[in-house]
DNA sequence: CGATTGACCGAAG
DNA sequence: CCTTCGGCCAATC
């Protein structure tokens, strides 16, 4: 198993409840500053996976990019309603007060 | 084995 | 403000 998939399901499932963040944020965090992609690719094979809440990721727009993947469209914006975030047209109204960057609230993988 | 494709991001024009 | 482009790396064709 990938390493780098790894770290992405472990910093995914520290995500406060209530909370949100980007895949590039992820990526910076895991010291691959230009791979946000692979964290959208870490998370599209998270299927499997219940303990991993992907519907706390979206782009750095607050747009939910990664709804279509889900089981139905329209449990991701449900999922984070109840959590307490409020999304519009598939984006996450006052997204910047719910942003939880994990380079600040988590200590840093290397020195 | 080369080409294409992503749940992306940031910089440049 | 909007569009374009390069980069990143794994999986799929």
């Amino acid at each position: 198993m990938s390493l780098f998939f790894d770290q992405v399901y472990a910093v995914v499932q520290k995500i406060p409840l209530g909370n949100v963040t980007s895949y590039g944020a992820i990526a910076r965090y895991l010291g691959h500053p230009r791979s946000a992609r692979m964290v959208g690719y870490a998370l599209n094979a998270s299927h499997l996976r219940t303990d991993v809440p992907a519907h706390r990721v979206v782009n750095r727009n607050g747009l939910l990019s990664g709804k279509h993947h889900f089981h139905g469209s329209k449990l991701m914006q449900q999922l984070l309603e109840s959590e307490g975030i409020s999304v519009k047209n598939d984006q996450i109204t006052n997204f910047k007060e719910f942003f939880w960057d994990p380079n600040l609230a988590l200590p840093p993988l290397k020195i």
